[in-house]
RNA sequence: GGAAGCUUAGCUCAGUUGGGAGAGCAUCUGCCUUACAAGCAGAGGGUCAUAGGUUCGAGCCCUAUAGUUUCCACCA
């Protein structure tokens, strides 16, 4: 296959991804005399579009992926998408919205008719953008949480810690959400700072002693308040403790009760309670036995035990209140105040703690042997700074409310009975009572939180809890690749359910990446308005070049900017591998290529091979610790700066020259580098890698199945790379010299090398290299000119002739500078190696090479002064 | 309140067992040299945030400080 002039990657990506899938070659295949290797994706939202944290998550993943198929694994990255529940639910109801729709309206029948053909229409809009970015995923295994099999997961899960005690429903404070109308776990809140109030109000004593003054931000709860707490140890109010208080505008007595949470130094040192409303009053008003009081409705507008607010939503209801209390003499003071209000994830709504039954999930059994695997390092996460925040969050974790006032999801799997009340949890349908055989039986109207699905996800894709070949091959996985921000919502969970559900960790290493931030580095949002879309990309430069741009600099765990010029710089290296091929297949052609070993090497082929070869050792290390960013960086710089700016140059006199033989020897070799460097990219860059493999006359089938390259001790060849490199440093000082002389690069000019040890084969390099005319080795200089200038290096001394052009005095200058780094580095030489500790305690190797580097900048000093005398002799 | 990260060239960032500071982009100079001007050759540019400490030796390890970002907690 001939390759195109130019390299534009529209033309082959989608074909060769729709190739790769048709022939199975990202397809597992459970193989006993392989070892696995198992990823499994971090499930889009069936809502999302693919945006640059899914295309940073996914070049990781699929880099990993390919290194580790082409190394031999059987390699399964096993796709699928999430449910989502609360945030689909929310799209559909926006949705119907706009149509004049409500959810009771349609019903939960109806509605989730709805969600299956939004999921239907939509859910695979992600999964096939993921197509676009090259993602080598196992599509024969495409799961979803919501499928036959995650659900069958989710309701053995349900129904074995239901059974062991580690599911419970109760009532207990949870974080609501008025707008989605539904709970939210912990998780599920963030926090912002907002500036609000603080409110001081009397509460007058009921025997008329006085009053307390307590100070809130949320004035419209106190209609719930049930008590007055201070601390036992405050003096100002001892007398006070166990006294009643008359709530203002409710007129109801309540009580002083003395609890420690209450800090003293804040305010006035006394708060109201109101149990239903806030956490921390709920737990003391567990320890006090105190009323609790739901003031608010679900739709956050206040109920019947509001009096006379009831009806008003909660702002108006707080302006009406502050109002009343003020007009009433009650309100003391109002400061401004910033402080944190928790807001719901998905709606962005404030939400409210609200008493309320829901089920849970009993965590501390949980978390004990999640924490133990990682403290233990069954589990790593990298870098492993992560377990920390793991830690910190698992230590401090309390019960994980699970149930959620939505319909589309996972229902849960409890039953009631109609006539007696009974509740029967199982697997199975429940049709008849267990307790008293009515057949008028009612599920559960809740579904379960999104990560309780989530959580299962590496072994419920594998089939359990069937015992499946899948599961017993691939789990637990290999590996698991993620952004920091969900180690709570998911990391976590997956961990203590794959202990506890399977008996064994999900994977023993997490490997933890950062996000990705806009040029100016903020976070990416819809209402900065500053995402960038990832298919924009890929159709302006085309997926290689994005994704080697997002793995260039990255680093574990770290940041990163989208910076559009980064991507046109990958794109231009793009470019360069593409046009670095052409040039092989273009002199391949019509030649017989020869085995590496049959054939002699010449000094630049020994330099590149050696070159490569220990690229290969560095990338293959790299590629292991997952410091992609590195292994990129040192693909990069071989690629381009030896292979193409060295080597194909180097190649040039023999592809040119008149001998056939050798100019085979030549492209056999450019053939061999350019084969290994097309593997060694090809986890970064599948595509062009594929499309230039496949138009290499010496190779058949697919790049994506190919071996990976390996360290070979033979093609080491450490010697002829450190001579190589001096005839480098030749044509690199000539050239340089040239360059501040202003001598045009194509006016050749006549070199002596002089006592050199370069070798006289090696002279078409210089002249081509360095535009070099003619070449003269001589033992000494005394019968040339002083037209001269005198270049010394690790190749000895090189003597161009430059006639005219060489002014003696800025000769003598230049050579005077010279001579004064050169003192100063024989002075920096001596002084480290008359150092006693130097000598008693660096590295032999070291004082070596410190010794042999003093003994070359000695001689050269020699050279610089004799040709400093003869210029001055003149 | 607790924890973590970052601070290196004009910009974006690498720098992993502590052994003479790197890349890309940008800037300047010269080149269309038969793979590539999306290129080639050359050049300039850094007291590695600050102050101490450990060490023969610190961008790297320790301590403190400053600036900055993020996460957790949620004192009404």
């Amino acid at each position: 296959m001939e390759m195109s002039k130019s390299y534009n990657p529209k033309e082959f990506e989608t074909k060769l991804y729709q190739t790769w899938v048709e022939k199975g070659y990202f397809e597992a295949k459970i193989d006993k005399n392989k070892e696995p290797f198992s990823i499994v994706i971090p499930p889009p939202n069936i809502t999302g579009q693919l945006h640059m944290g899914h295309a940073l998550n996914n070049t990781i993943q699929d880099i990993i992926v390919r290194f580790k198929r082409m190394q031999g694994y059987s390699t399964l990255w096993l796709p699928g998408t999430d449910h989502a529940s609360i945030a689909t639910e929310v799209k559909i109801v926006e949705k119907m919205k706009a149509e004049g729709v409500t959810k009771n309206d349609i019903g939960r029948d109806g509605f989730l008719e709805r969600a299956w053909d939004w999921k239907k229409q939509y859910g695979g809009r992600i999964v096939e953008q993921l197509k676009h970015l090259g993602s080598s995923l196992d599509w024969s295994r495409e799961a979803f949480t919501m499928d036959e099999r995650c659900s069958k997961a989710v309701k053995e899960v349900f129904v074995n810690l239901y059974n062991k005690g580690l599911i419970y429903k109760g009532d207990r404070i949870i974080n609501w959400c008025p707008c989605c109308k539904t709970a939210l776990s912990d998780a599920e809140v963030e926090y912002e700072e907002e500036a609000g109030h603080l409110w001081n109000i009397r509460y007058p004593f009921a025997d008329g002693s006085g009053e307390i003054v307590v100070a809130t931000t949320r004035p419209e709860t106190m209609l719930g308040d049930t008590a007055v707490a201070v601390n036992p140890k405050d003096e100002r109010y001892k007398d006070m403790v166990g006294k009643m208080l008359i709530l203002p505008l409710v007129n109801k007595q309540i009580p002083v009760v003395a609890d420690e949470y209450v800090e003293m130094d804040f305010g006035s040192g006394a708060v109201k309670i109101t149990p239903a409303h806030d956490p921390n009053d709920f737990e003391v008003g567990l320890r006090h036995n105190l009323e609790v009081i739901r003031t608010m409705n679900d739709d956050g507008s206040l109920n019947e035990h509001a009096g006379k607010y009831q009806g008003l939503s909660r702002e108006e209801a707080r302006e009406r209140i502050v109002a009343d209390l003020e007009e009433q003499g009650y309100l003391v003071s109002v400061e401004d105040y910033t402080h944190n209000v928790g807001h719901c994830y998905r709606c962005h709504s404030t939400v409210e703690p609200i008493v309320s039954k829901q089920w849970f999930v009993s965590m501390e059994a949980l978390a004990k042997p999640a924490i133990d695997v990682v403290k233990k390092k069954k589990i790593e996460f990298i870098p492993n700074r992560f377990s920390k925040v793991y830690y910190n969050w698992m230590e401090n974790i309390k019960d994980w409310c699970i149930s959620r006032q939505l319909w589309w999801g996972h229902r849960i799997p409890a039953y009631y009975c109609q006539d007696c009340g009974e509740m029967m949890v199982s697997k199975e349908d429940v049709h008849t009572c267990s307790k008293c055989g009515s057949h008028n039986i009612k599920q559960d109207e809740d579904v379960l939180d999104t990560w309780f699905s989530s959580a299962l996800w590496p072994f419920s894709t594998l089939g359990y809890p069937d015992k499946t070949k899948d599961l017993k091959y691939f789990y637990p996985n290999s590996l698991l690749v993620t952004a920091y921000d969900i180690i709570f919502f998911w990391v976590a969970r997956m961990i203590f359910s794959g202990i506890e559900h399977m008996g064994e960790i999900p994977f023993p290493e997490v490997l933890i990446h950062g996000i990705v931030r806009d040029k100016d580095g903020r976070k990416m949002s819809k209402s900065l308005g500053n995402g960038i879309d990832p298919l924009e990309i890929i159709d302006k430069y085309g997926a290689d070049s994005l994704r080697f741009s997002l793995i260039q600099g990255i680093t574990p765990g770290g940041d990163t900017r989208y910076i559009d010029e980064k991507t046109q710089a990958a794109s231009n290296f793009m470019n360069k591998i593409w046009n670095a091929s052409r040039f092989v297949t273009m002199n391949m052609k019509d030649v017989k290529i020869k085995q590496l070993g049959s054939f002699r090497l010449t000094g630049a082929d020994k330099w590149i091979l050696s070159g490569l070869n220990q690229t290969i050792k560095e990338v293959t290390k790299s590629l292991e610790k997952y410091e992609l960013g590195m292994a990129a960086a040192k693909l990069y710089d071989f690629v381009w700066s030896q292979f193409c700016d060295w080597y194909i140059e180097l190649a040039k006199p023999e592809l040119y020259g008149d001998n056939a033989d050798k100019k085979a020897n030549t492209v056999s070799v450019l053939a061999y580098v350019l084969e290994n460097i097309l593997k060694l990219m090809h986890p970064f860059t599948p595509f062009i890698t594929e499309q230039i493999y496949q138009s290499l006359p010496t190779t058949k089938g697919t790049i994506v199945l190919s071996a990976w390259p390996t360290y070979d001790k033979k093609h080491a060849y450490h010697k002829e790379r450190v001579y190589f490199e001096k005839v480098m440093d030749a044509i690199k000082a000539i050239r340089n010299m040239k360059a501040e002389r202003g001598v045009a690069p194509s006016k050749k000019v006549n070199v002596y090398f002089v006592a050199s040890d370069v070798n006289k084969k090696d002279v078409p390099y210089i002249q081509k290299l360095a535009g070099v005319g003619e070449v003269f080795f001589i033992d000494d200089k005394s019968g040339l000119d002083s037209n001269i200038v005198s270049l010394f290096g690790s190749y000895g001394e090189i003597a161009v002739l430059l006639g005219d052009l060489v002014d003696i005095e800025e000769e003598i200058k230049r050579l005077e500078e010279e001579l004064k780094v050169t003192d100063s580095e024989i002075m920096r030489s001596t002084k480290l190696l008359s150092n006693q500790g130097f000598v008693a305690k660096a590295p032999k190797a070291l004082i070596d090479k410190e010794t042999t580097k003093k003994a070359d900048y000695e001689q050269k000093r020699e050279k610089l002064i004799s040709q400093l005398a003869a210029l001055k002799n003149n």
